[in-house]
DNA sequence: TATTCCCTCCCCAGAAATAGCGATGCGTGG
DNA sequence: CCACGCATCGCTATTTCTGGGGAGGGAATA
């Protein structure tokens, strides 16, 4: 593989980097190298807020933190339930928003073809790590095949950086639910309500209340609802 | 990288493989390649169960799943909070069961040094790769160092095979959300109750429970809970 | 040995969610 | 043009959840 040494070598500068600048110098090279129109990493944070580096128009990251993209963008949807990177033509681009939002994408200098990389860290964290160009779908499908695995092994790199800078503001968010909890929140996030779980669990319901009361809690949620919602965002229970 | 051609074709034939004995005739190539003592790709599932296929010993298997061990293995919780591979060196082995569980492994053939990557996909999965052999520190830091970048490819693609096999697929394609109700089932999942979130949406809380009781339905949910999960979970809204 | 979880059980009052029944307008697509 | 989904508003009664109190035993850890 003729790449590798290039990616090497920006792999080991972003290893290195630690500022802001050493993430963007290697995004741009990376860029140059690969001879695509973008290269862009950005985290989906859990407020829906979101993050990044790459090189997207400025006035594209804003229109789309500005007009909420993120609920409609098919790329962050597929990606969502995926595991392996996904070529965009294998997205569901079916409803009218979602053919907008792509041709404003467009508009504002997004390649018509991408491929995006979903990357997962601690506490249900979520990031993209996307490449996009310009160009026919043979000349694409050669170049995502090309360099997927570089492009996965980079895709971790920048993950693992960005989640180096993160503060991570998460003192007593990396507290886990004891067995109990995890019971109780796994019932509940299924449908059952307070006495079906009781049932299930064989405890009173004054019992599974301490469990739902604790693990809320923990989790720092002001109700059942939050506290399931977020044991499901970090990952804690499964359903 | 000299290793590299030996470990792409390991790769494509990982990828073509279609049957367990394809992915395990993959794990041993590759143990052999990098001379180690255990080459082993685990999933670990919420509930405690886990299967994995890779070259541990049977009854070291067996054992680990008895006795449990999931709950107290340094490798499985540390990496359950990060996110980059981990030396084995550099977990917490204070604990009196971590060195006991870590006497008993290399007893049932488990080398003394490790090295394990964490995975992660959709819906909570989890996984792991670990690479272990029996040397000092210094040949293993080597190791890991030389060969940290086609580790973690290799988990990678091992990981999007176990999601292959796995038949946790959702065949319920549910219908998608109208946009008033995702901000509904949004703003519930971020901890609101009802009447914040009527506020928030400038809404009259009547209204609201239209489109909470309209997500249910298309959710098939029980309740609210159950509706935020299930959203959550499908992807059909981040939090 | 002391401390700190974890699991289990109990009461009560007030707040919130659910299950029913409505209604009106406004777009989009067949 | 008409149906259908969407957004918006209303009422009542019942069930469920939440937020305060408590208490005791056991296991693990420091």
């Amino acid at each position: 593989m003729a790449t590798n040494t290039v990616v090497e070598e920006v792999l080991a500068a972003l290893e290195q980097a630690d500022t802001l600048e050493g993430i963007n110098d290697a995004i741009y090279a990376l860029k140059e190298h690969f001879s695509v129109d973008n290269m862009v990493y950005h985290w989906v944070d859990s407020a829906g807020a979101q993050y990044g580096y790459g090189t997207y128009r400025l006035d594209w990251a804003a229109r789309y933190q500005e007009q909420n993209y993120l609920r409609i963008d098919p790329v962050v949807i597929g990606c969502y339930q995926r595991f392996h990177p996904v070529d965009w033509k294998r997205l569901d681009w079916s409803s009218k928003a979602a053919r907008a939002f792509q041709a404003e994408a467009i508009k504002y200098g997004v390649g018509n073809q991408g491929y995006t990389i979903p990357i997962r860290g601690p506490n249900g964290q979520f990031a993209l790590f996307t490449v996009n160009s310009t160009c026919d779908d043979e000349t694409w499908s050669r170049f995502t095949e090309d360099n997927r695995r570089e492009l996965i092994l980079i895709a971790h790199y920048f993950n693992q950086k960005a989640l180096e800078f993160e503060p991570n503001k998460k003192p007593e968010q990396s507290q886990s639910l004891s067995p109990r909890e995890i019971d109780a929140m796994t019932l509940l996030a299924i449908g059952y309500n307070r006495a079906q779980v009781a049932e299930t669990l064989s405890i009173s319901e004054h019992t599974l209340r301490v469990y739902i009361e604790s693990a809320r809690f923990k989790l720092g949620a002001n109700n059942t609802t939050h506290a399931v919602a977020r044991a499901l965002s970090r990952g804690l229970i499964v359903v």
